[in-house]
DNA sequence: ATATTTGGTTTATATTATAAACTTGTTTAT
DNA sequence: ATAAACAAGTTTATAATATAAACCAAATAT
C-alpha cells in the first residue's frame, strides 16, 4: 500500500533544499537560492518550514559586512529526507 | 540542476492513482479509492485532473445496475509518470 | 414503504505555493 | 557627502491545491 509522504518534503522548493543539504556540510541562503533557481520570497518562506520542522538549523550571520544566512541539514532533516525516498520509492517502482 | 517537476503528478493521491493505473490495465472508482484509501470526494477532484491532463481515461458505465467508473493510464500519462519519476530521481540521488 | 448503502459529485474550507512589495543596510557613482 | 543602485532577506497578499463535509440519485435491504 501506499505509505504516507511527509508534507513537509513533499513540496518541490523544500525537496530541492533538503537534497542540496543532504550533500554539503552547509550551505548559505544566496547558494541555496541559485542552486534551486527560487526566488527570495519563496526560498525564505520555505526555509522557515524546514526549521520549524526541526529539520534544519538556521544561523544568521555576516559575511564581511553583508547579512548572511547559513543553513545546514538535522540529523532529524536526515532521518526525514531518508525515509521520505524510501516512502516515495513505493510509489514510483512500477 | 533540480528539473521541474510536474505538478499534476506531484501530488500524493494523484501520484498514487498514476502508480496504481501503471501497473494495471485498468481500474475502477471503487478498486483505486480502496487501494489508495482516499476519500471519494478528494478522488473524485483528483481523477478529474488527471483526466483534465489527459493522463487517464474515465468512462462511466454500469457494472450491473451500479453506476461504475473505470480509470486507465493513456500512453501520455505513462509517459508523464516515466519523466516524473526521472526528474525525481534528480532530487533524491544522494 | 422506508431505511440504508453504494457510487459518486459539488461546494466549502484549510493549507500551500508563489509573487509582489517592502525593509535594512551596503556599495558605488557623483 | 549625498544619492542611486544593489544585496540579502522578510512580510504580506494572492493564487492554486488538497482535503473534507455535505449532498444527491439510484439500488438494495428490512
Amino acid at each position: 500500500m501506499y505509505p504516507k509522504l511527509d508534507p513537509v518534503l513533499h513540496s518541490e522548493l523544500r525537496l530541492a533544499v533538503i537534497s542540496l543539504l543532504a550533500g554539503v556540510e552547509s550551505a548559505d541562503f544566496t547558494f541555496i537560492k541559485k542552486q534551486t533557481g527560487a526566488t527570495s520570497g519563496n526560498l525564505s518562506v520555505q526555509i522557515d518550514k524546514l526549521s520549524a520542522a526541526g529539520y534544519i538549523a538556521v544561523e544568521k550571520g555576516f559575511k564581511g559586512k553583508m547579512p548572511c544566512t547559513t543553513c545546514s541539514i538535522t540529523p532529524a532533516g536526515l532521518e526525514a529526507f531518508r525515509s521520505y525516498v524510501e516512502a516515495l520509492k513505493e510509489y514510483i517502482s512500477t
